[in-house]
DNA sequence: TATATTAATCGTAATATTGCAATGTATTAA
DNA sequence: TTAATACATTGCAATATTACGATTAATATA
């Protein structure tokens, strides 16, 4: 039904899943590292950067927000946006515990 | 248009955004976290295990695999399923890239 | 005050995803 | 050969996502 059932599994794999759903545009990966890269940006260096129309950015932004990933604040006509350290710090353990189930080597299947 | 634009991405961007969209699922997380619990595992199990209907799962692995994190191969009546470590690894070592981006401690935004 | 700048929101079209019942397929067992 | 087992595939309904034009809202500047 295009609704995930997230009731029937534990916190930690809607927690991974809605996390790595946020990265799971190349959109956001951009603005991501380009918020690294630069600190902090306003949304109309992220619409010249990545090229896709003003709405569609701010869109992206909003999810980012959203999740706790970003922040942004105002600053006269502009919102200035940058990553929110505390949230990543969180998304960075938690994908580290996921990644790294390390594959026992012996595994039977070809 | 519900459809990305991969073109004015990189390939680093897209790839990243395309293994993260495979975690963005938490039955895949689970589906994961089984197959480094157990090695390997056949369909049925997973369906008992996570709750979802069998042809649910069966689309969930096929996406997995799909994307190479998993191999299947048939055994009998049912399909052996495990993690592909030398994919898995390469995943492993885009989102260490993407994600120890370390956030510089300074950034001028609330 | 009028206008420009910047970004959010609304509305909508196109497409993708999730989930499952029903069915098909391949292999094994009787 | 028939029945049982284990999965995959198909088809569909419900919902989500991506993208953008048009508009709105808020602030700054002339």
């Amino acid at each position: 039904m295009g609704i995930t059932k997230s009731e029937i599994f534990t916190e930690q794999q809607n927690e991974i899943a809605l996390i790595a759903k946020a990265f799971g545009h190349p959109a956001r990966v951009a603005i991501l590292q380009h918020l690294f890269k630069m600190q902090t940006c306003i949304c109309g260096d992220l619409v010249e950067e990545i090229g896709l129309a003003q709405p569609t950015i701010s869109q992206h932004l909003k999810e980012l927000k959203n999740l706790g990933l970003i922040k942004g604040n105002v600053e006269g006509t502009s919102v200035c946006y940058c990553i929110n350290e505390d949230k990543w710090n969180e998304a960075l353990g938690l994908f580290k515990e996921f990644l790294e189930l390390q594959p026992n080597t012996v595994n039977s299947c070809k």
